[in-house]
DNA sequence: CGCTTCATTGATCAATCTCAACTCGCGTGG
DNA sequence: CCACGCGAGTTGAGATTGATCAATGAAGCG
């Protein structure tokens, strides 16, 4: 489905058909494509054919590559992350297929994070005015965004929670609640499943949730003894959903 | 200024006049008054005659109440708090005069978050599908609401960061320099001021920064020897702006 | 005057970090 | 084909940060 045209950097240029999206309702993504195409006009949006292709670990863009381009997710995990001088990070968000990086790039470049890849990631970048006008334009295009904004803005403000005021626990328990959800959300996953593809190493997990990699190893196991949940050779088991819902959302 | 109404619960229908707010070009609601004046339309906004004002200490919503109504903070401070059923709390953010309670409320009611008065709060609510009709009808609105989201997100971002990755003196010390800057943005502080109104209690920066009140005790308590900084008698004094920078920002 | 909230302080405890060592699998270059 | 280095996960010992518990005093308020 991708016709590749490799260079030298591990960046390839490749066809990617929005059909394939796992996204397909979700989010602003597919919506542009959608209003891009019906406008009528000849070529509207010109970055749209065109996407690139990264292998994991690779960096997608920092702070600078965003003064002027909006990219979006068109499939594989990514993240996004705030790096501190001194080493720390923090990943603020995991960006899965459909995913913008931010919606709040839609209107302003600045943003101290930058986006790393996990898996093989494909992507896509918008320039912002393009997409700024055919927002403009397209009014039911604004809903979208605005509930897409929404999501994230609640999530974001989850994440604060967890992060001031719930422990190691709780936290890691959470975030693959979340993350199912969103997989779900997607079709990446059906709601009966007990096992998914989870290509997060641990270190990911820390800086997501902000802890070690160590505490997160240690946590996990203890999961795994406990028969909540596991995770091996990139993929997550879950045990038992009860019980590690009741870890995860015990003290609500 | 302002004529009064008491009711029995502690909250006042009042009259409070925009010109007397301090976030006259900050934020969303100087630019929906000004619009819906100059839409021309007798009565666009009903509400918009009528503020209320509470004590501090009072819950000014709680998440029911969000469903149809927008507030504005008009004077005072407040903050928007997630309550775990444990009795954890965690404050998302301190609302100053001009600050909507969150912009996603223009589009979609439901938060698990109330909002609690900290000071003698003044405030004013819109109705959703009023506000929302007049950000549609006036493209240059939406440019204001744009860049306060931007804003929101970026804050939002920043506090993940600091709760994931920071220490306690690091936070407190952050928290103290965001609010400065909101206060000068608002022109309730100047650039060169080094005391200003702090109407803060301890336990309130501990849920915004996800401490004990006690610990918070102590860091502020070690600040304050150290020469740095001091808050007494709700009055916040900067003793030596530079070395409390470094505290906040050494790790960037 | 008595109650509540707030701030402070010390002693102790618990959660998480740091450091270090070890294993395993994988890819690469000799 | 093998040695090597690297990234990843695990484990244990010990150090640190911040939480918990408890007592105290000051301030505000009905």
């Amino acid at each position: 489905m991708n016709a590749r045209a490799a260079s030298n950097d591990g960046t390839e240029l490749t066809q990617f058909s929005c059909g394939v999206c796992p996204a397909y309702q979700v989010n602003m993504c597919q919506a542009a494509a959608a209003a891009a195409w019906s406008a009528g006009r000849p070529a509207p949006l010109q970055l749209q054919q065109s996407t690139y292709s990264v292998p994991p670990r690779k960096i997608i863009c920092r702070e600078q590559d965003l003064y002027d381009a909006v990219p979006v997710i068109c499939s594989g995990w990514a993240a996004s992350i705030v790096m501190l001088p001194d080493g720390r990070r923090q990943i603020l968000s995991f960006l899965l297929p459909g995913d913008l990086v931010s919606s709040a790039l839609l209107f302003e470049p600045v943003k101290s994070c930058m986006v790393e890849a996990i898996t093989v990631v494909s992507y896509r970048t918008y320039r912002r005015a393009e997409l700024k006008a055919l927002l403009f334009a397209k009014p039911d295009l604004m809903d979208r965004l605005a509930s897409t904004w929404v999501a994230e803005k609640a999530r974001c403000d989850q994440l604060i929670v967890d992060l001031g005021r719930r422990t190691a626990e709780e936290r890691i328990a959470r975030l693959v609640f979340n993350l199912m959800d969103r997989l779900t959300q997607r079709g990446m996953m059906k709601p009966g499943d007990t096992t998914v593809e989870f290509p997060l190493r641990q270190h990911h997990i820390a800086d997501a949730v902000g802890l070690t990699s160590v505490h997160v190893s240690k946590v996990i196991t203890d999961f795994r003894r406990r028969g909540l949940m596991a995770i091996d050779d990139r993929e997550l088991r879950l045990l038992n959903v009860d019980d590690l819902r009741r870890v995860a959302f015990s003290r609500h």
